[in-house]
DNA sequence: ACGAGCATGTAACCTGTTACATGATTAG
DNA sequence: CTAATCATGTAACAGGTTACATGCTCGT
């Protein structure tokens, strides 16, 4: 029994020894764009961990700041993370809020509509900006052996992104299609 | 407060009257890319839905099938969901799994990632499929005033599909790059 | 008679978020 | 000195899933 949040946290340790705090960096940099972490969820979870023998944390002096619990993987978290790699993915339970509201658009007005999605495609403006900073810092990295599979879950959030930026243009044109038509 | 499911709840209502388990189906057919329900959630819902005066359900006959409790939208239950509607969606917060996998994906064999890759591929098309069913659906039913709505959430879907093809073609060729490298 | 689909529910559980609390260290 | 950042935690809660239980009705 392992949750999607004890696999991130050995995948992140299987990188680098890591205190909790550096995970909710780490997850907020390197993993943004297809994974999260809270700390009221990441801090239990080590405990847990820790006490399952997947991890070992050692309290750390630091140069620059304050000391930090460090935690490494044990060879039985190692095994443990390399047994969920090979496991098939769960499918994913989409709940997209946004969609619902465009899918029930008619109850609203067009408007509502359209300015939800002139919004959301200058959302994606600014993502498509933050992976391009991300690419940059990955193609430095490129003497690891994982800079290869960084670049390839970053080049996916740059595609998908790039494909909803493009729905909204489209979705853009239609909803004042139907305005033009409606004024005449 | 209003939870995301009682707002999909309230917004099927806002279609027309159901049951759970019509609820359930609706979910499945016209929403399945982009929301989901499970009955466990959705009938103790409804039942505080009803508490609260947003719903009101009654026990009805149906021609071809046992008696089932149709619920309907009350006006105050009406007034909230588009209350709802007009409220920014908040920001998803995203957790692909797989994508976690492909991250990590030097930790394991090359193979294995590749094999996820194709399998992901195949789950597109197949997806891309029953969208287009659903379009013919849709197309169908264009005398709706929902029908611009409805195809707009369903285009969303089909150029993400696309875009995640397009990724996993991609990724492939990448993959294949580095073994001939590492043949020679 | 029987299987498939219709229909409703609940209890146990897991996962994860939010809000709050606390304190250390360092750069300006 | 003080603001920012580093660092750790917990309690209350919301939200949702799974597994189980039950019974009806229709077509064959």
């Amino acid at each position: 029994m392992i949750s999607r949040t004890d696999a991130a946290i050995l995948g992140m340790l299987s990188i680098e020894p890591m205190s909790g705090y550096d995970m909710k960096k780490f997850s907020e940099q390197s993993l943004a764009h297809f994974w999260h972490e809270s700390y009221g969820n990441l801090y239990p979870r080590l405990k847990r961990l820790e006490a399952n023998g997947m991890v070992r944390g050692r309290r750390e002096r630091r140069a620059t700041a304050p000391d930090a619990t460090v935690y490494r993987l044990t060879a039985a978290g190692k095994r443990r993370f390399r047994e969920w790699l090979e496991e098939d993915p769960e499918p994913e339970r989409i709940r997209n809020e946004m969609l619902l509201k465009v899918f029930f658009g008619a109850q609203a007005s067009l408007e509502l509509c359209r300015d939800r999605i002139v919004a959301h495609r200058r959302e994606q403006e600014t993502t498509l900006e933050r992976y391009r900073a991300i690419g940059d810092l990955a193609a430095g990295a490129d003497d690891r052996p994982d800079a290869v599979f960084w670049l390839m879950s970053l080049r996916r959030g740059i595609l998908l992104t790039e494909a909803r930026m493009r729905w909204c243009d489209e979705c853009i044109r239609t909803i004042d299609g139907l305005n033009a038509r409606g004024d005449e």
